[in-house]
DNA sequence: GTCTATAGGCTGATAGAC
DNA sequence: GTCTATCAGCCTATAGAC
């Protein structure tokens, strides 16, 4: 039956158009100016034909969520890509990590500072995918550091990841929150954190390997 | 004009009570519902009447802004009162910073996730009083560590400043945004980062002295 | 200073015709 | 599936009487 096919394919087409013209008002507008309203004029229907394709707004921002963590994993993949020694890659992934954060930061804020239970279902639900995948990055790199004697043997990995998260974390949501705050420079405050944390990993002899 | 006075006086106190009524729904229902009317029904006034007392809704929300860094601070200086050791105040400090957090998330968001423009405003506004003391805290500790000869001389100190401020705030801003993500405990993740800054920035050979 | 009344918006969502 | 019309509510802020 290839009337249906050609249909549902429409019918997708419409549902993707609707979660692009929501992207583009997050993006420049912010979440406050996503509105129903706003977004059906965008894509040029009724307001009340949204519902046709989204339950409700919710389901629309869990789909933009959804998608700004796909797009995270992908900017992070990317930042690695070619980055042979595994303490760059970590460098590499912060910074990308942070840079999103700034040029997408309506999409973080939903994804990551605005509802704790709808950023943990997402996650839950996304599942190996994506979500974990991104802390996945770091992970390995650490444990190839591990793998290649810079990280001592009996270093807790899982610790570490989550300290090299928050701390990138909290230059991303300072930087959001409170501009001007943190005085040194991205790039040098994330070189600096990177630095200390390995180091801080090293075995007792190489401890200060890297550092200057 | 002991009448003018106890009118100022007056005023003054229905002042402060919308200010707490307004700290009522803040803490108990989120910022999105703290509402002209909402606080007006809190305080049995007209919404119309708490115009004479605040030119409009932002006017109260900075108001809250600056009583919030205020309580931050004075938690800040609680948790280092006693303390001796330095090393420890840094970790009594990143402590009561989370647990404010936590303990007053929608304060906490107000103050440093909602409006950068508006944080940057307030922490310009209050000065030196409040907003910056508050990181003071932070370096002050550092600086005595220094001088005390268990941070190197050479040490950035700002930048230090700056990596334990941001370290401690990512804790607090993914433990709200995301509350099951970083698995490690917040007081271990907080001992192992201060640990690992302070000691990352050890005079040379003295490096592992506390770590284990 | 406090009130009532209201201007002038906005919102998410639904009923029911087509 | 899409529309129009609308429900039922919310909001900030102001005018003007008292």
């Amino acid at each position: 039956m290839p009337v249906t096919e050609r249909r549902t394919r429409r019918r997708l087409a419409l549902r993707e158009s609707i979660v692009e013209a929501a992207h583009a008002i997050l993006r420049d507008e912010g979440l406050g100016a996503l509105t129903m309203r706003r977004i059906a004029e965008k894509v040029d229907y009724a307001p009340a034909s949204l519902y046709a394709h989204f339950e409700n707004r919710e389901a629309l921002l869990t789909e933009l969520c959804r998608q700004g963590i796909a797009s995270l994993r992908v900017a992070l993949e990317e930042s690695i890509a070619g980055v042979r020694e595994a303490r760059a890659r970590l460098v590499a992934l912060a910074n990308a990590y942070v840079r999103f954060a700034l040029d997408r930061p309506e999409t973080f804020r939903l994804m990551f500072m605005e509802d704790g239970a709808l950023t943990k279902q997402i996650f839950e639900a996304v599942g190996d995918d994506d979500g974990v995948r991104a802390l996945g990055f770091i992970g390995s790199a650490l444990a190839e550091l591990r793998a290649s004697g810079l990280i001592r043997k009996s270093a807790n990995l899982p610790r570490l990841t989550d300290l090299v998260w928050t701390f990138v974390h909290g230059i991303a949501t300072l930087r959001m929150g409170c501009p001007t705050m943190p005085s040194t420079p991205d790039a040098e405050l994330i070189a600096a954190g990177i630095a200390t944390i390995v180091d801080g990993a090293a075995p007792r002899a190489a401890a200060s390997a890297h550092s200057r």
